[in-house]
Order: C-alpha cells, then sequence, then structure tokens
DNA sequence: GCCGTCACG
DNA sequence: ACGTACGTGACGGCA
C-alpha cells in the first residue's frame, strides 16, 4: 500500500516539470543514498532536504520553503530513515547537516561517506574542499556559485522553489557522484582505514562535541575586562611619557616611527612594510630603553582583553548559555584538527592571566571539568618511529627525559644536571622535532651558533637513531614526494625536490616534522573515537567538550567522576601499541584552571 | 584583503 | 650561499 506524504506536492522533482509526490516508498527505496542538504548558511536553519537515490533521480524537500508545507510532517517521515543505523548517509561537510538536523530534533545515524573529508585525505594541502572546487577536481564539474542561486534575496527560503530545487538536487547528486569517485581513490592510496575508522566516526564525536558547547563565567569575564581596561590606561599613559608624544600603539608604523626616528633605537629586523617590532626585537631593545618593555606589556594586556575576555561573553548562545566553537578537520596539512568561531584551541595558560583566563570556563552544576593530556606525546612518537635505543630506553624506565638529554648534551651525570640545563635541553629536544639549525637552536637559547652547534652535535652522537630516521625520512620523501604517518595518513611534499635551496630544506623540516605530528593527530582522533564508544557502552554521561592537539576536555558528573578518570586514562593509554608506553596525565575541578 | 603580531600545542 | 623551528586562528591597522 502506498502512503503519499502529507505535504504532497511540495517535494518536486528537479527533473520533470511536473512535481513529484514523494511517498514513503520512495524514500525508503533511497536508502543507501542520503544527502541532507538544501541548508541556508545565512540563518543556519534546514530549508530542505535533498535526497538523492541515483544520478537524474533527485528530489527536493523543501521544509521551510514558503508555502503551505508543514514541516513537522515532512520531518517526521524522513527521521526513520536519517535516524535508521542500517542506512548510509552520503555528503559533502556531514557534521554541518548533521547540526542542522539536530536543531530539528533528528539524530542522524549510520555509516557516513563525507566527500569533504575524503578530498582533505587525498589532499590535506589543498586549500579549499568546497563542494565547488572538488567537484571541479575530479568531476570537472563546474556548479552554480551559491552567491548566484542567492542574489539579493536575504535568505535561500526565499529563492522560488523551483530553482531552489534544481540548486540543491545538484548538490546531491553531486555528492553521490564524488562519493563513488573519491572512494576508488581511496583505495588505492591506502586511506580506507583512516576514513572509515577514525575520520567518518570521528565526525559524530565533533558534532557532539560542538553541540556541547562550554560554559563560562560570563560576570567574571567582565569583571577581567575591566581589570584589563584599568592596567591598560595606566600603561598607555606610561608609553607616551616615555616615548614623548602620544600616538597608536597599536599601529606597528607609527610605533616604529617613535622607536626609530623618535627615540633613535637601532632597528634589527624588518618586514615587507617596515621595521620589525615583533617581540624578539622589542625583548631585545629593552636592554637599552625603558619603552619596549611597556610596548610588550601594553601589547599582552591588549590582545588578552580584545581576544578572550571582550569576546567570549558576547558568543555566549543564548538557547544554550554555552559557548560553542567549530572543529574544523579538513584544514591542516599534518592531520591536526583546527578550532575556529571562536578558536578555543589557544586559550591562554602561561603565567598569572593565563591562570585567570582559564579560571572563566566552568562545569556545569554537578559536574567538574576533568583535562586529560599526553605526556611528551611527540618525543614518544620520535622513539618509536626513529627506535632510537636511548630515547625508547628513557621512556620504557620513566625517565626525565629533558634531564637525559641535558646530561647528554652537556657531557655531565644526571644527578649533576642544573634546571638551567634541563632547561636548555627542552628546548634542543623540541628543535629536534622541528628541524632546527644551529642558528634558530642560537636565537632561542641567546647562546652563540657554535655553542648551539656542539650541543646538536652532542645529541646526535647519542641518538644515532634519530638521526638515522631523519636521514632516511627525508630520502624517502625525495623519492615519493610525499610523507606517511604511522597510520597512513599523507601528507604531499611538491617542493622536496625544488632547486631552490630554501624552499628545499623547509620541505626537507616538512618532511621529518609532519610524520610526528601528523601521527600524535591520529593518535588523540582513535583515542576521541573510543572514548566516544566506551562512554555510551559504560552508560556514562560525561562529555567530550574539547580538543588540544594532545589534551582532551571533558565535562563529567561528579557521581560519575572516579570512573570516567579510569575509562579515559585507559583508553587514550591504550589508543596506539607504540614500541614505548603513552602516558596521559589526568587531572579535575571546577575550572579549566584546576583542571589542568 | 593583506600584513604584522601574538595566543595556543 | 641559501635562510634559519612545525602547526594553527583572531585581532587591529592600513590601503
Amino acid at each position: 500500500m502506498k502512503q503519499c506524504l502529507l505535504f504532497g506536492d511540495s517535494a518536486t522533482d528537479p527533473q520533470g516539470e511536473v512535481p513529484a509526490v514523494i511517498d514513503t516508498g520512495i524514500v525508503s527505496e533511497l536508502s543507501f543514498d542520503i544527502e541532507a542538504t538544501g541548508r541556508d548558511p545565512l540563518s543556519d536553519t534546514i530549508v530542505g532536504i535533498a535526497l538523492c537515490k541515483e544520478k537524474g533521480k533527485s528530489y527536493y524537500v523543501p521544509v521551510r520553503h514558503n508555502g503551505p508545507c508543514n514541516i513537522q510532517e515532512a520531518l517526521s517521515i524522513l527521521m526513520p530513515v536519517l535516524e535508521d543505523p542500517a542506512v548510509a548517509k552520503i555528503g559533502h561537510n556531514l557534521k554541518y547537516d548533521m547540526l542542522l538536523l539536530r536543531q530539528e530534533g533528528i539524530h542522524v545515524r549510520g555509516r557516513l561517506y563525507d566527500t569533504m573529508v575524503a578530498s582533505y585525505l587525498l589532499n590535506p594541502i589543498k586549500p579549499d574542499h568546497s563542494l565547488q572546487d572538488v567537484a571541479v577536481e575530479h568531476l570537472a564539474h563546474k556548479k552554480r556559485p551559491f552567491a548566484e542561486v542567492l542574489g539579493k534575496r536575504a535568505s535561500f527560503a526565499e529563492v522560488p522553489v523551483e530553482e531552489a530545487t534544481q540548486y540543491a538536487a545538484e548538490d546531491a547528486e553531486l555528492a553521490m557522484e564524488l562519493k563513488d569517485m573519491l572512494f576508488d581513490k581511496l583505495q588505492s592510496s591506502g586511506l580506507e582505514r583512516i576514513y572509515f575508522e577514525i575520520e567518518m566516526p570521528l565526525i559524530y564525536v565533533l558534532a557532539d562535541m560542538e553541540e556541547a558547547g562550554i560554559k563560562i563565567n560570563k560576570e567574571r569575564t567582565e569583571e577581567l575586562s575591566k581589570e584589563l581596561d584599568r592596567e591598560l590606561e595606566e600603561l598607555r599613559s606610561r608609553v607616551y611619557r616615555l616615548a614623548g608624544s602620544t600616538f597608536n600603539i597599536n599601529s606597528p608604523s607609527q610605533l616604529g616611527k617613535v622607536l626609530f626616528d623618535d627615540l633613535g633605537l637601532k632597528p634589527m629586523k624588518k618586514t615587507k612594510t617596515g621595521f620589525s617590532t615583533s617581540m624578539d626585537v622589542l625583548e631585545e631593545l629593552s636592554k637599552s630603553h625603558e619603552l619596549p618593555r611597556e610596548i610588550l606589556n601594553y601589547r599582552s594586556f591588549y590582545k588578552l582583553k580584545t581576544t578572550y575576555t571582550d569576546t567570549l561573553p558576547k558568543l555566549i548562545n543564548p538557547r544554550t548559555g554555552r559557548i560553542h566553537t567549530s572543529f574544523n578537520q579538513t584544514v591542516t596539512s599534518t592531520g591536526r584538527l583546527s578550532s575556529s568561531d571562536p578558536n578555543l584551541q589557544n586559550i591562554p595558560i602561561r603565567g598569572e592571566w593565563g591562570t585567570k583566563i582559564r579560571e572563566i570556563f566552568i562545569a556545569d552544576e554537578g559536574n567538574v571539568l576533568v583535562s586529560a593530556d599526553y605526556s611528551q606525546i611527540e618525543l614518544r612518537i620520535l622513539a618509536h618511529m626513529s627506535e632510537d635505543e636511548s630515547l625508547v630506553d628513557a621512556f620504557k624506565n620513566s625517565i626525565d627525559i629533558h634531564a637525559r638529554t641535558a646530561s647528554e648534551i652537556f657531557g655531565v651525570p644526571l644527578d649533576a644536571v642544573t634546571p638551567d640545563m634541563r632547561r636548555a635541553a627542552k628546548v634542543v629536544n623540541f628543535g629536534i622535532v622541528y628541524g632546527m639549525s644551529a642558528y634558530g637552536l642560537s636565537e632561542a637559547l641567546s647562546i652563540t651558533p657554535k655553542e648551539a652547534a656542539v650541543y646538536i652535535e652532542n645529541y646526535f652522537n647519542k641518538h644515532a637513531g634519530v638521526k638515522r630516521f631523519m636521514e632516511h625520512t627525508i630520502q624517502t620523501a625525495r623519492q615519493d614526494a610525499f610523507v606517511t604517518t604511522l597510520l597512513g595518513r599523507i601528507r604531499p611534499l611538491p617542493e622536496i625536490t625544488s632547486t631552490n635551496a630554501a624552499v628545499r630544506q623547509q620541505a626537507d623540516r616538512l618532511a621529518v616534522n609532519t610524520p610526528i605530528q601528523g601521527t600524535a593527530a591520529d593518535l588523540i582522533k582513535i583515542a576521541m573515537v573510543r572514548i566516544s564508544k566506551a562512554l555510551q557502552a559504560r552508560n556514562l554521561s560525561a562529555r567530550m567538550l574539547l580538543q588540544i592537539h594532545d589534551e582532551l576536555l571533558f565535562e563529567v558528573p561528579e557521581k560519575e567522576l572516579n570512573e570516567t578518570l579510569e575509562l579515559i586514562s585507559v583508553e587514550m593509554e591504550a589508543a596506539l601499541d607504540l614500541s614505548v608506553p603513552l602516558k596521559v596525565e589526568i587531572g579535575w575541578g571546577k575550572n579549566w584552571a584546576e583542571a589542568h
């Protein structure tokens, strides 16, 4: 027995002149191939849902187009399909569609095929993974730009339904076509497992995190803004007095005039537009004049106020009372996530003000925030990938790695390592991972390049495995023009064969750094998926809120704290089986500062 | 819309 | 001689 959808002819066949009457029979025939789209980026609401059965057979359900259709009835008919775990979902940027549907109470389930993420895995250095761009690259298909369809209208809902149908159906059809095309390419590049076991399940986790958001103490944040205002006022007058004139401190060009013309300080570095007034320059100049120090103070307070304390309260969602970031899964060339609008991966942590600002991120009543971070993750991955004996041994025996490096590069016994030596060794350990030169190390440690070269030489004498690994990685990269992570994620390095030495050396550093940074990114993504599944399996209601590259932040009901702490540590430490143990440091408190 | 600067891992 | 440590995003100034 056929049942007509109650919104009847509001469903429109893009090919046909006659509006098609979609019935439940057709909807269930769409089983494998669904693309929820027809969204309106301007108002962040669902305007319609485009469904593609196969090429040439697409439907558009105009949920919010002006007309007599009944939203609730339309959605209640699509809901069983969208929520059916046996029905796979195909789309371009599915997280976006999933989040819109959740606002309507629909929770998408089932296997995902996201063509945007597929495009990213195939080429993470591609700057643009929009459907428009991906369709041109992989299908040589020029898609009509959304802006053109929209014209001067305020919303997609005002576009005539026939035109909207053409547009939305084209989106759905392109995703369908791209799915087959990109899936073949993923398989032949060995990216299938990363796609299905890491990135696709991660979409659900990221959607949950974005939807959850994080609570902040609004009143306290506003207090901090006022406090910063008073500090800035004082600093401004001090700066003007020392400069002998008033000017815009935020303008590097005006500041340059004051420092280098009026005060006659000697410029040290040039930028494209003038003399540099960056931190390291002002740091150096502060030895000969009081002003640069005050400029630095002014800048740091100004940064904190404009980027954090002034901005965050305005971003509280009135519906949820919380701040919701976006986690971008297709941005970085190494496989890391990024966070934007607002970026919650660069919240201050250092110094007194770092603590003050982290204190404004709080747990809801009855909950605590839990922070879990991987200890020295990149060095552990380096140890595993290089099989360097001394590094592996140090981690296996829980030796303080920076202290050991200090004893190696300074040639003193472990118990004779001073805090200063350990601090220098820490810089060396980080520098190695980035491919730092003797010059770079000398700058970072304020020593001569000669001394720095000795440290580096000492390091490699004790770590032949690391040296071998770096040389081998660069050599392989030169042959393949790409590098891979432990899990097989790819980063192309087109410039590794450049005839320009500077360009080529840059690529050499990327060749060494990317497998390490990228493997760390793979690892924490695996952990996120595992934790999400384990929490569900154990019926725990902790929510993952943020990922900050080697740290995960959760909101956990106090009553479930002990069980959840255990679960998080276990899942994170077991996410990958390396030749060195993984160590997780975990803490909790009423705010992010306490949890750390 | 780019540049310089600076917050984070 | 080359240029000099990897990966991000947001802000204000300026054209």
